[in-house]
DNA sequence: CTGGATTGTCTCTTACAAAAGACACATGTA
DNA sequence: TACATGTGTCTTTTGTAAGAGACAATCCAG
């Protein structure tokens, strides 16, 4: 199972149909696309509107999200006629971090370094192949990107996609990144090899910098959580000015790498 | 694991559909079922175990579990042969919360009011007809509870369950309240009518406080969260040793009550 | 007012997923 | 050694859920 799913790149035009008959779906599926749809769009959504959205018939969309209601992963909206994630899937998102001893600890100690710097600090993993930000604390400048918890980013244009695939094969490295990935958002285009090249020096180094890649305000620090020798489960990053000087830049990584290995195995 | 599932049990209100034979069940419902069995477990389970917790043929649960962990929505656990929730829904949850105003500011009302008192204290809300806690925080003394968050307690146990069914009526709450919830876990058993007594005083009050019921040794002080007039969306609790005098209470309801009210409305 | 676009509910059909069961391979234990 | 128990992957069968479409009820623009 490919599950390309079009969702993701657009809803309309879609070149990759899995069949060519767009045959009966399994209702599991057509759930799972609808959460995933919620994600992108961050909001509540009316039920016709999700049904475009995952690209299934109406009649179908109602019932699955009237089942979904029932059991309170989704909820409601508003206004009365629009669904968003519900109360149960807080809880079972509680649930997983309190049996995921590496996700509490990196939330907190996430939030002690952004406190401590005043920077912005995230703790980022790979989830499904992508790049995530699965937990951020703003920092205390003025303004900031609110990068939000569960975005997801392509992995080149970050200094913690390059810690996360060292040790990789360099064959799934590039299953794993699409041309798209490779284009930075001001257009600018990098180099598969040169991104293979920039993973083994990240993996070498222990850490990982990047200046005005997402954009050209910010420099972003990273360094690696291990989860058992030489396999990079996590990183922690701190997102700061891009004239950051050199000596704090030299500081805070050190502190970055410290707590990094303090949440490495350590259970 | 000789226990029938016991949240088959009831799923939702009303109909017989307990049938003779556990006939060919809908894919999600499975899954739905596995899901709420991973929450009353809070750990990893073999999918053998599994299969036989949500009283599912063995083939089924393999595949079902197999899709959910491509998805991400559970992921495999340690030792390679079990499942617990994943990454996937700890994002969806962290939409949730994003998404949801009251949630938000009311976990942050919790922080700050078990900092400031030491005491415990918790967010709930009504789950699908249940008590729930949304979320807590531990307090400061030795030995407290750790009530879990997501914990589903019966209505009658507290006093947060009085003043989440303020307004409801009567017909209502009977079909929210089982024989059972009346039981309290030292054994006594509480009249329906004296329960819903409560409730009416609770909801006239503004607030709520039980002594000893759920355990001997603590008192649960509550303060109820209005979505609109009139509409208890949730409460804030405050669990104390039950020796707490008489002063320090008042002042205590008042503290929370005030807290409360800087919840409602005001989206 | 009218015509088009949305919303929510219902019914009926058949394509297909859930389930049964067989298999192969580990374990443990008498 | 046999014998039970747990695990993971097949194939086959058949009951039913996904989907098409019709319906009434709003809503809104022209």
């Amino acid at each position: 199972m490919q599950d390309g799913n079009a969702l993701a790149a657009r809803p309309d035009i879609g070149p990759d149909e899995d069949k060519i008959s767009v045959s009966r779906e399994k209702g599991l599926n057509r759930v799972l696309h609808i959460l995933e749809f919620l994600h992108t769009t961050q909001r509540a959504v009316g039920i016709g509107d999700l049904a475009k959205g995952v690209n299934a018939p109406r009649s179908t969309t109602y019932t699955l999200v009237r089942e979904l209601v029932d059991a309170g992963l989704l909820e409601m909206a508003g206004d009365g006629n629009r669904v968003y994630f519900g109360k149960k899937l807080y809880l079972y998102g509680m649930d997983y971090v309190r049996g995921n001893d590496l996700l509490r600890r990196g939330r907190q100690e996430v939030d002690n370094l952004s406190r401590e710097t005043g920077e912005t600090s995230e703790l980022c993993m790979l989830q499904s192949g992508r790049y995530t930000i699965v937990h951020s604390s703003p920092g205390t400048r003025p303004f900031r990107i609110s990068s939000a918890t569960g975005l997801q980013i392509p992995l080149p244009w970050t200094a913690s996609g390059r810690l996360l695939l060292a040790g990789f094969e360099r064959t799934v490295i590039e299953d794993m990144v699409s041309e798209d990935d490779l284009v930075l958002p001001d257009g600018r285009r990098l180099l598969l090899d040169d991104f293979i090249a920039d993973i083994a020096m990240a993996g070498a180094a222990g850490y990982c910098v990047t200046s005005g890649l997402v954009d050209a305000y910010t420099k972003c620090l990273a360094a690696p959580v291990f989860s058992a020798p030489g396999k990079v489960e996590a990183t922690m990053c701190l997102v700061v000015p891009i004239d950051t000087s050199e000596e704090k830049t030299v500081d805070l990584i050190a502190l970055l790498r410290e707590r990094a290995a303090r949440l490495s195995i350590a259970g």
